[in-house]
Formats: C-alpha cells, sequence, structure tokens
DNA sequence: TCCACCTTTCTTGTATACAGTCTGAACCCA
DNA sequence: TGGGTTCAGACTGTATACAAGAAAGGTGGA
C-alpha cells in the first residue's frame, strides 16, 4: 500500500495500463490466463473505470484479447503469428522506404538516418563486439527504423508500423546475446547493417522498388534469426516476449 | 452495417460508437471540430462511461484523434492520406494474397473464393450495367476481399487489414456510381474482375509473387479511381466519406 | 441416483458524484 | 492603457454504487 504514493505525474489509466502490461510481458500473467476487471483492479491498485480503460487499450495493442462471455484473457501467439507479425512490419516498412524514395527527401531531412547510420557503423565495426555494444545497438537500431518510418511523410503508414511494431517480437531489434552467441550474432548484425545502408542508399537515389525490396529481405533476415532464436534461446532479450507463446501443453 | 433501430439488444457503448460514428461519416460533426465528453453525452443519450469507451474506440479506429488538452476532435484527413491509405491496403492484402499463395490452400478451401467470383462474373458481364448491379457489386466485392484475406491463414495480417479497411475510404468497393459515369465504371470494373480472376489463378497455382503484384496493381486502380471521382464527384457513395477531407478552407 | 430448477454469487454494464486541473476572462494596479 | 493576477466555469480523471445477466452449485423431486 505503500507504494500507492508513487508518481502522481501518471495518470492512473497509465499506471494500470504499464502495471498489466508488465504482468503479461514477464509472464506472471500466462498466455490464455483469464483476467476479470476486479482482478486487474486487485492488481493495479486503481479502480474499474481507468482499468477498465487499460485493458481496452491493451486489447488495441494485441496483448489481450476480449473473451466474448466477457473479460479479457492474454492473447496467444503461435510461432507462426509471430514470424508473420515480423514479416507484416518488414512489408510495412518496405512501404514506408518506398515512399521516402519516391517522394523524394531533401538533403536535410535524410541527414538524422545518415548520421545514425554511421552511429550503428561504429559499433558494428568492433571486433570483436561486445555485449555492451549489442545492447547500444538495439536503441540505435529502433531510432534508425522509426526515422526511416517518419522519412515516409505518410501519416496513415507510420500509424499501422507503430501497431505491429507494439507486439514486441515484432520488433526487429531482438539483438541482446548471450556470450556465446555473439560471434553467429555479429555476422547478423553486419548483414543487417549492409541493409540499412542499401535503403539509405537507394532512397537518396530515388530507386523506391529497391529501397522496399531490401526493407523486405531485412524483415526476412530478422525471421531467420528469430527461428534460430526459438530453438537455441540464445537472445537474452526475446525470452520476455516469448511467454506470449502457446505452449505446447496449452494445446 | 447496422441499422438505426433503438435496439435493446446493443449495449449503450455500442449504441454510442454507432451514433457517434454517423455523426462523423455523414458531416455533421466537421473535420478538425473538437467534441467533448458532455457534448458526446448530449448526442447520444447514454452516460459517461460508455461514451467515454466509445470516444476511444473510434480513436482507435482512426476516426477520431485525441486532444493533448483533453477531449477528442474529428481527424481531418488529406487527399495523400486517403491514397496512402488505399496503398496501404493493396500491400497487406498483396501479402495476404502471397501467403495464400506460398502457404498452399486446399481445394475445399479456395471454394468460396471462386464461387465469389463467379457470382461477381454474372453481375460484370451485364451489358449495359445496371446501377443496381452496381450496389451488388459493393457487397460482393465485399465479400471477395475478405475471402481473400482469410485465405492467408494469418491472424495477424488479417487483424492489421481490418484496421485500414476500417477508415471508410481505404476499402476498394466504391463503386456505386452516378448514372452518367456508369461506363466508365464499368471499364473500371472489368479491369478490377480481372484482378480477381488472376489473383484466384495464381493463388491456386501456388504463384505468390504474381498473386502479391496483381493485388498491388488492384489497389493502383482503387487510387486512380479515387483519384477520378474526386475531380468530378462521380461516386455517390464516397460522398459521406469525403467529409473527412480537410476542406482548402480549413488550412 | 439422476435430472431439473432455483438460488446465490460473481462479473460486467451503466450511471453519477466528487475532485483536480486547465482555460479564459475580468478586474485591479502600475 | 497594458499587463498580471485571481476567480469562475467547464471539463476530464477517478471512484463507487447499483442493477442486470450469467454461471455454478446445491437441493428437492421423480
Amino acid at each position: 500500500m505503500n507504494e500507492k504514493v508513487v508518481d502522481r505525474s501518471m495518470s492512473q489509466t497509465v499506471r494500470a495500463q504499464l502495471a498489466l502490461r508488465d504482468m503479461v510481458l514477464s509472464g506472471r500473467l500466462r498466455a490464455g490466463e483469464r483476467i476479470s476487471e476486479l482482478q486487474a483492479v486487485e492488481i493495479t491498485g486503481v479502480s474499474r473505470t481507468p482499468v477498465r480503460l487499460a485493458l481496452v487499450r491493451l486489447e488495441d495493442e494485441g496483448l489481450l484479447q476480449a473473451i466474448p462471455s466477457g473479460g479479457f484473457m492474454v492473447k496467444a501467439f503461435s510461432e507462426r503469428d509471430i514470424l508473420d507479425a515480423i514479416e507484416l512490419r518488414g512489408t510495412l516498412e518496405g512501404l514506408a522506404a518506398r515512399f521516402a524514395a519516391e517522394r523524394g527527401v531533401t538533403a536535410r531531412s535524410i541527414e538524422p538516418l545518415k548520421e545514425c547510420l554511421a552511429d550503428i557503423d561504429q559499433l558494428v565495426q568492433q571486433d570483436p563486439i561486445s555485449v555492451e555494444a549489442f545492447s547500444a545497438y538495439v536503441t540505435l537500431n529502433a531510432r534508425f527504423h522509426a526515422l526511416l518510418n517518419e522519412l515516409s511523410g505518410s501519416a496513415p503508414v507510420m500509424r499501422q508500423i507503430d501497431r505491429v511494431a507494439a507486439l514486441p517480437f515484432a520488433s526487429p531489434s531482438g539483438f541482446v546475446m548471450a556470450q556465446s552467441a555473439l560471434p553467429e550474432a555479429h555476422q547478423i548484425l553486419l548483414i543487417a547493417q549492409d541493409h540499412h545502408r542499401i535503403v539509405v542508399d537507394a532512397i537518396e537515389n530515388r530507386e523506391g522498388a529497391r529501397a522496399e525490396a531490401v526493407m523486405r529481405e531485412h524483415a526476412r533476415l530478422a525471421a531467420r534469426n528469430l527461428r534460430l532464436a526459438l530453438r537455441n534461446r540464445t537472445h537474452l532479450d526475446l525470452l520476455p516476449a516469448l511467454t506470449l507463446l502457446t505452449s505446447a501443453a496449452d494445446r
């Protein structure tokens, strides 16, 4: 109850949403498990009105699923769902890249993207690469993708990408690795950085189709990468998201 | 979708959502106009709790936009936004078609799609085509697209398509025409039906890339079609959705 | 012993009251 | 006359009470 004095800057709704999302992603609420409003009230400590709003928003994010008879359940994803979401994201980002190329970007507007590219280069060129560098890469990679999507100049497209990206496993940033997997992961990173370079080049040269194709290939790399991770459990930061996977026992 | 019947079977939330959506699409709430919860309460006649939920859901649909200082405003779309949404939809449906082709559909599962195709054929082959046939086409076309998306077998993809399709102007079904525009529109329909035929054929023959390409082309046709409509105001059933367009005066 | 019906309880849907905050206008002072 | 301060009004965020509906379990009758 002492913890209730936390952080008055956030609204109760947002706080509830954060708390519930954390419970889901951390696996304390397991995939397929039902959650009632009153349970959520107990968990979050806020009253039903904001809790209900938080639940609706989480349903919207794709983490929860409304049950016809009332209430919500934690959504369960199959491995195929996850791979599909990654391909989906790649397709949308491909569209964004093509728009960026076709609509013509000014030298000024592409500048932040090129800076970000250079920053990533510095990280990636370390050999051997450190675990910390990988963490930094995750952040920079997310930034790169965000900048790229902005460059499309299309609100509907950006909106749609944000929706897919809300699914934690759909984000191609799962690159915090176990030490043992570092060399292999480094190889993948180098390829990914190649993709980044090519897409920037394609956008600069107004080659829409090429920009799109490479972003799709980029997603396919991420999918391959994830498939590997699912086998080997080598991607440390993916583990939370993996709790959303339906376990074999659940079927 | 639902009739304007005051139906006890509907929840207050859904009723409010329907009423507000109708107000937006009919133009009684103009693009850019602010709407407070209390206004919404007055309009719909239900109390604040369900009204608030309805507003959140409409924001989610993309019809409303939250204002930082509180409340919502009717979202305003530029012509480019609309064309982007159509291209977005085509891209997603292209992905769905490719999935359908690549994952292999059984003869049984593709049967409803082929039936729908044949039904459309019957309509389209009329010459000259009637206004009623056009209306029937709108329904069947929507059904065709829905069946196609289902055939992808991918929940994430279907979910994403539903989101774009919620924007009324993004749906490639705007084919109710003024009498004078019928001949020109008929031509477009014939091309569209060609696309339909090709995509079914491609799926049957496991040609993923071809299926995807033709769905994209299909969207480009819809975009051309809409651009024409925006110039000529010939698409009668688009007019409600057009109220969402920012008028020149608003800028 | 089994089935059906009733009752109890849990849960959501809805309404409303209360409080905090933001905005805008008016008034006062320099 | 202009700027700043204060007050009032409105609006949202939040909590809670109440009612209706559904599910589950128990009891009585066949």
